[in-house]
DNA sequence: TATCATTTTTACCGTTTGGTCAAATATCTT
DNA sequence: AAGATATTTGACCAAACGGTAAAAATGATA
């Protein structure tokens, strides 16, 4: 959770405060990632918390405090996958376990990932710093893994950071995409059995060969 | 655009009225796809098209009726490249143009694309109907060249919708994500540079090998 | 240029929304 | 059990929002 950066000390929760910020953040992750940060209500929010509006602002002192205290949590979420690549491991086995995280996370949370798409679309208003310094810092170092990979012949040649947008494309729109990908699989709503014919795509696209070397140079 | 179904036949449109249908369309196109249906309002909508709300209201009866137009509009920029999968060519060729038509959609309609994306996002609750019939009926075909292809072995086995999938991802992401593409590439604002090196990632990924073949089964 | 239809504006309305306040209630500590 | 603190509630408010009505202005037409 987040702590505001207070000269003023600020007290030890509650049990209560504890329980009620974690009930408030629940509620407002399901209402912001369903309706965007404009179509989220105060009241739709402290509703599905079992709560009263003014009760919910004894908690958060408005909207947007609730939606930044969701964000950044989320970014621990979205960027964990991407730490544990390594340079030690073959580019096989660590671009496979990095799809499998990504998508396993993509299962595992994907309220979180709807919210960081609407945060994205609507200009990373939030999260445009972050983006720009933590993120770019970390893709770096990371595409320098690859690069490195690349400049063994173990990786084709490729620009890295686009490899890894690649990545996070396809495995997000799992998330992001659910409600077209089942209705395009003929799925009824909360059917998410594709994940694993989703994993065997992602494993044949990144780690095998899509089209059989033929007439086409 | 759009004409409604109405018995009482419609006056034909006039010089003004189409012009202006044209310029509030243009404007809506612009605040939704920034700011999604909520986060979109009339009056930014009108003042956008440096016009009065009321003004804006005697074109279209309320906000939801531009926003459905413009969401039947963009369904056609989104099947186009689809439909023109053929059967007769090879998977090389017909996938490889496939990705560059999408792509050159997520370069030249970036709005239409986060429309889109916005719509979806929400639960798709303008545009269900149409994903469960004729999206979903067009995928069907193609995805039976595409099996057709894998019968052959002319394609890795997988199934086919999700190959779809992975280039509906890929290539909307430079759309829908762009900020933070941007981000990560250290790219100013509006810099649209690194479409070349996309196109290049893609067949790499989707026409090459992206691992090279060794230690690994 | 007079007439009619179309277009634009001004003034307004009811509702929803984010947020406040003070009083009431529950909880914790001694 | 008393007192202090933390929590909850009901009543309320101003601003923003989607939308309306009718008059004023403009454009087309004969």
């Amino acid at each position: 959770m987040t702590e505001a950066a207070s000269s003023i000390p600020a007290r030890a929760k509650t049990r209560i405060q504890r329980e009620n910020e974690i009930r408030i953040l629940r509620a407002a992750l399901e209402v912001f990632s369903q309706n965007g940060f404009h179509g989220a209500t105060l009241d739709r929010i402290a509703g599905a918390a079992n709560m009263s509006k003014p009760n919910l602002l004894y908690y958060f002192k408005n909207k947007e405090e609730i939606h930044i205290a969701l964000l950044t949590d989320l970014l621990d979420i979205w960027l964990a996958p991407l730490r544990e690549i390594s340079g030690n491991g073959s580019p096989a086995v660590e671009i496979g376990s990095y799809i499998r995280r990504k998508l396993e996370s993509s299962r595992e949370f994907p309220r979180e990932s709807r919210l960081f798409a609407n945060e994205i679309l609507a200009g990373a208003p939030h999260i445009g710093s972050f983006l720009q310094t933590e993120l770019k810092q970390l893709v770096d170092e990371k595409a320098g893994i690859l690069q490195g990979w690349i400049d063994d012949g173990q990786l084709a040649p490729c620009d890295p950071r686009h490899l890894l947008f690649a990545i996070w494309s396809t495995t997000q729109h799992y998330a992001d995409f659910s409600v077209q990908v089942r209705h395009v699989l003929g799925l009824t709503p909360d059917d998410v059995s594709y994940y694993d014919e989703a994993a065997r795509m992602l494993d044949t696209l990144f780690l095998g060969r899509l089209v059989a070397p033929g007439t086409k140079g």
